[in-house]
DNA sequence: GGCTGATCATAG
DNA sequence: CTATGATCAGCC
């Protein structure tokens, strides 16, 4: 669909400035009163117009150019309102991945972030699409991923999962992801053994991303 | 009010 | 179950 990135990055651009009620119409989709049971309605949105492959594909969204797409919510003063979910964390067998192997890494080598402004309590139609920008870590940046990633796996590893708490990571945190708390995986548990645990995710750090925004806008 | 832990929909 | 898309909800 894009030949290379410039072009998505304009598609992206000319959607900024639009409120999700005029993207929804003018692809005949509904607006749901709340996303209390639509979670991802707007980032389906957002694929949707721009032309991301659909369904359930466990790489990028954009594969051709190495493109992942982010939707960032934003309160009304530009800070995000909430953290950023990456991927879903290897709690077994993962003695063989690194971080240069990882899923994380491979997410977040480049991310189209397209802020999304307006708070929960403002209706979902008058919530206005932002100015995308395509990141890249930055070497500092990296590190420091880097880290966080290689601390928690480290945890996991030694069967230390069911003691990583939200408040690990600098930038990257574990937290449960799930679809309720009877969902289980098999982990490695304490003695070496396998247990069952909430299945858990990487997510990015709201004060993380927050420090994106203002990198790329001067805020 | 921020943050952690819990949860929702859908596809395969 | 796992993957995709995330936000909700209540504790501190």
């Amino acid at each position: 669909m894009y030949r290379n990135i410039p072009e998505l990055l304009n598609a992206a651009e000319q959607i900024a400035g639009l409120t999700l009620g005029e993207l929804a119409h003018q692809h005949h989709i509904a607006i749901p009163g709340s996303l209390r049971r639509e979670k991802g309605w707007i980032g389906q949105l957002l694929e949707l117009a721009l032309g991301a492959t659909a369904g359930s594909k466990p790489q990028q969204d954009f594969p051709e150019l190495g493109v992942e797409l982010k939707t960032l919510p934003l309160a009304n003063n530009d800070l995000p309102l909430e953290s950023t979910f990456v991927c879903s964390a290897p709690l077994l067998n993962q003695q063989t991945i690194t971080w240069n192997t990882s899923n994380v890494h491979h997410k977040l080598s480049t991310v189209l972030w397209i802020p999304i402004i307006g708070d929960r309590t403002q209706n979902i139609a008058s919530r206005v699409i932002g100015t995308p920008w395509l990141w890249q870590p930055s070497a500092a940046q990296e590190q420091i991923l880097r880290q966080d990633w290689e601390d928690i796996m480290e945890l996991i590893a030694l069967g230390k999962v069911e003691s990583v708490s939200a408040r690990h990571g600098e930038a990257l945190q574990l937290r449960p992801k799930a679809a309720n708390g009877q969902s289980l995986t098999p982990a490695i548990g304490i003695d070496g053994t396998i247990i069952q645990t909430r299945p858990r995710g990487f997510y990015l750090r709201s004060s993380f991303t927050r420090k994106l925004l203002q990198a790329q806008f001067q805020l």
